[in-house]
DNA sequence: CTAAATACCTGATGGC
DNA sequence: TGCCATCAGGTATTTA
């Protein structure tokens, strides 16, 4: 599923595709996704001047507006030929200039489409929204004073998009393991030293992602391809009940947050103070 | 203000 | 083999 890496990974897929290229038509055979799919008519004829990404949602800006696309659970874009026919879950094809459309297929239908004028970041969705883990106000400290109040486990302060970005399930599990804390901890007894462990160690493994994303979601153009790149580096995630990699101890499971999680009970031994 | 629960949706999986 | 229940997961919204 899109994380943040797969979402930057798709951002730099399709962004040749899109820059300068003129919008000539947007199909819309489903328009119940997350919320209803409104988007203005002028947008078709519309020149795209930028392809960005804030948080988890790709944002291409015309010079009438910005579209921002948020890929839910099971979402992916993807550049096909004009006149490809449409799959199963193919909902939304953006047809533009150059000899492409843009395709955007979501099973789920958790994914979104949203339409702004003027700057982006004051939609509803964006404004909100926490910083970006990949940017310099991004670091233990920011986390250690935006947890002081915070009775919830770490895990979901970490999770909270509205303290930082991009931090899904997976992320939040495999960086709690690398900084040693354990998931359940409150968030407010956890040190700043501990933070500081943690801020790097979500840098370093959403960098290390993105790094590796290109190979999940190779060339959108041609087929697909989906063996996790990501699968063979997880230390945690869905290995309940297996040996630890650096203690073999038996990997536990617990639910926090409605969300299940894995820990190691050895080496994820911080709890706070106390 | 914080926090916990709920809703949205389909495909994969497990139990019988 | 078929069918039903359960789970997964991001995040806005509702309720406490």
């Amino acid at each position: 599923m899109p994380e943040l890496p797969e979402v930057e990974t798709t951002r730099r897929g399709i962004e040749p595709f899109l820059l300068d290229q003129s919008i000539l038509a947007i199909e819309v055979r489903q328009p119940r996704l997350r919320w209803p799919v409104d988007l203005p008519p002028n947008l078709a004829g519309s020149k795209v001047i930028n392809v960005s990404r804030r948080g988890k949602y790709i944002l291409i800006t015309t010079h009438v507006g910005t579209l921002l696309i948020h890929l839910g659970m099971s979402g992916s874009l993807r550049v096909v030929s004009p006149q490809t026919p449409p799959k199963l879950h193919d909902h939304i094809d953006i047809k533009l200039t150059g000899d492409h459309w843009l395709r955007f297929n979501d099973p789920r239908r958790f994914g979104s489409f949203h339409f702004q004028k003027g700057d982006a970041h004051e939609h509803w969705l964006l404004k909100d929204l926490g910083v970006e883990p990949l940017e310099n106000e991004f670091s233990g400290d920011y986390l250690f004073s935006s947890s002081r109040r915070r009775k919830v486990a770490v895990k979901n302060h970490i999770m909270d998009g509205k303290i930082v970005v991009g931090v899904g399930n997976i992320y939040a599990a495999e960086s709690l393991f690398m900084a040693k804390i354990r998931p359940a901890t409150a968030a407010q007894r956890v040190s700043r030293l501990a933070y500081e462990n943690l801020a790097q160690a979500i840098r370093m493994i959403l960098a290390r992602a993105i790094k590796v994303g290109g190979t999940t979601l190779r060339d959108f153009v041609g087929s697909d391809g989906q063996p996790g790149y990501f699968s063979q580096s997880l230390n945690v995630y869905g290995r309940e009940g297996q040996p630890c990699r650096e203690c073999s101890s038996t990997l536990k499971g617990q639910i926090l947050g409605q969300r299940s999680t894995v820990y190691c009970p050895s080496c994820q031994t911080f709890s706070g103070w106390r």
